[in-house]
DNA sequence: CGTGTAAGGAATTCTGACACG
DNA sequence: CGTGTAAGGAATTCTGACACG
């Protein structure tokens, strides 16, 4: 079964337009990388890339740390909504295999 | 009522990264930009910004080109696809509306 | 801790042009 | 017509570091 790679996770924004979605610098950009909180891909030369998906995240970011929440908080928070999404996502996959294999009956 | 502008038509990507998910040189997809085929937005400094859908219209091209289709006759394949699938987006906005004044009734 | 900045280098992108055909 | 390439400049991105605190 294929992943999907939608285009809310391909990994094809460079930083200075990330910098323009968010209104983030690129120096904190590069520091909640540091900190674990995002995790952009690199291109073939090395720099980096990101999605829409860690753009809405970094978003978050940026309004938690209004909020004046510490970089490590976030980051657990941000661990506990992917479990949560990764949980969810398995559950759908196997509900696939499941309506592959026996068919699907609900209407 | 809100355009959608989502991840798919967004211009955010570069055209380095458009040459690696395409396959084509820059040159030529500056070239089908001249020739009218594609429209990237400009960003501030001047840079063209693609969309997912972009991406997909040059693969479109790509292919075409392969069969020996000169750009002139795929410029007009492209104008009349867009012209259906701008009727279907109209449509569907219309049908938005009413849904809006008169309640949605399908089930 | 979180962010700004100057520093130097490497890679990117842009335009207009010449080439082939 | 469609694409390659060399040319020169401007803007981008990268890393490691110093600064403030």
């Amino acid at each position: 079964m294929e992943s999907e790679s939608s285009y809310k996770t391909r990994k094809v924004i460079s930083i200075g337009t990330v910098s323009e979605l968010t209104g983030l610098s690129e120096r904190q950009i590069r520091y909640y990388e540091e900190r674990k909180l995002i995790f952009p891909e690199r291109s073939e030369r090395g720099s980096r890339k990101y999605s829409f998906s860690d753009v809405e995240t970094l978003i978050d970011i940026a309004n938690k740390r209004e909020e004046g929440v510490r970089t490590e908080e976030i980051r657990s928070e941000l661990k506990r909504k992917k479990t949560k999404d990764d949980q969810a996502s398995r559950s759908k996959m196997i509900q696939g295999q499941l309506n592959a294999q026996f068919g699907i009956r609900k209407k």
